[in-house]
DNA sequence: AGGCGTTATCTGGTATACCAGAGTCCAGCT
DNA sequence: AGCTGGACTCTGGTATACCAGATAACGCCT
């Protein structure tokens, strides 16, 4: 009785195996796949066999199945009885709406994080524009365009509300692609980084509804634009 | 060659085969049998057995997993390797940021409603309160229960952005009772339906950025009060 | 009696076989 | 030639068998 249970998160072991189930490992396959090509260059529509998937990874159908389940969960593909599981390809409008509600969310992590977070957090938040934080962005438009992933994502989780975190990192798979490119037409990247600085100064003088009110508009902005610019999408 | 093509929809004929696929019938009644079930009534945590559930239900186990994994994705059942899939029973903190996520995208609804909805729609908003439009909510809180929910819906419907409608949908399955009790407690039925008046007239008046602003404060509002008056959910 | 290892059993995970609807293709009729 | 119809094939949906880890039950040893 002389020893003492510890607890375990003063231990905290890297898991032997690493991952999990084949059914995730086929699930991130795949997402992987869907999110890497490029579904909006090819006209035809994309279809994937279940059958083919199983031989390809090496698994049976049945953990194939339950991956692309989730995906079709997520609005990734779509599945026909006895015709194919397809690829989406979501419409303009269907993007203009994750932005939408995109926008929504952001905006209410970005109050939640002036009643939640730290000073050094928000602070923070600068250090994602390492070098062109005030530059010409247009000369680092690929380290901008993950910057400013990385900025939109930073907010987010300083909302410390994971059910948003949840949300928006959903609607981020589907619209990263379209963030990018958005980034590359007209003047929405200087456009887009002056309105980050405002953010940032909003949030670090925990002005809550200015810096909500502000990333709002930064996200309809970008709706607006890929409403304007998006016809490359249909 | 004489007969003519008539436009399918001029028939409308209804589907032989109602619904659809064993998979979304094991989906509608393990929902039904959850969102029915008093989940925080119980102390002790609540299993669903594959094998049982295959039974009760007449068919293998394959729909019924299809089923779950749908349901495990939506975040009402947990499932863990070999020892059983469970009930999620959500914790004070994650029904508070659902509101708080609920009303973010109910809030960008009423902007959108503001801009896209016709004055007949936006008018329609009243008739949801039939009786009690003002009055003695307390006298009535079951029918008013059912009616503030549904005029939160119609709002996000307003909005005519599918991708709102449909997280939001998602999220009100969760906290659909939790709605229901909160009205009972304090003065939040009173309240809530006075801030309703104020939402309908901001609406009718196409004053998006009021209306944007008291739809979010009055589930602002609703986040507040589950965190004061909702210790019975732990 | 109590600790411990072994065995029986139960559970979700995976593999496989079979089913039926949808699509395709071609023979055969008009 | 053009349409029709039936057989063949391809696909996702479903049922079933088997696997391995986790748990519980039990009995042995001390």
């Amino acid at each position: 009785m002389g020893a003492v249970m510890v607890k375990s998160d003063q231990f905290n072991i890297t898991p032997i195996v690493a991952s999990s189930s084949l059914r995730t490992l086929a699930y991130e396959a795949l997402k992987a796949a869907i999110t890497n090509m490029d579904i909006y260059g090819r006209a035809e529509e994309v279809r994937l066999d279940e059958r083919k998937l199983s031989q390809d990874l090496g698994v049976s159908r049945t953990p194939v199945r339950e991956a692309l389940t989730v995906l079709e969960q997520e609005g990734f593909v779509r599945s026909e009885a006895r015709r194919g599981v397809f690829v989406i390809k979501k419409t303009k409008k269907e993007i203009v709406g994750m932005i939408h509600a995109w926008a929504a969310l952001e905006s209410m992590a970005a109050r939640l994080a002036c009643e939640r977070a730290t000073d050094a957090q928000l602070k923070s938040l600068r250090e994602i524009f390492p070098e062109f934080y005030e530059g010409r962005p247009s000369e680092h438009i690929d380290e901008y365009s993950d910057a400013n992933i990385r900025f939109h994502q930073k907010i987010i989780s300083l909302g410390q509300c994971e059910v948003i975190e949840d949300l928006s990192s959903n609607l981020l798979m589907h619209v990263r692609g379209i963030r990018n490119t958005a980034l590359r037409q007209g003047d929405r990247a200087e456009k887009s980084i002056k309105e980050h600085v405002q953010i940032i100064k909003a949030l670090e003088a925990r002005q809550a509804e200015h810096a909500e009110n502000l990333v709002r508009e930064h996200g309809l902005g970008l709706a607006a634009h890929v409403n304007t610019y998006g016809d490359y999408l249909e």
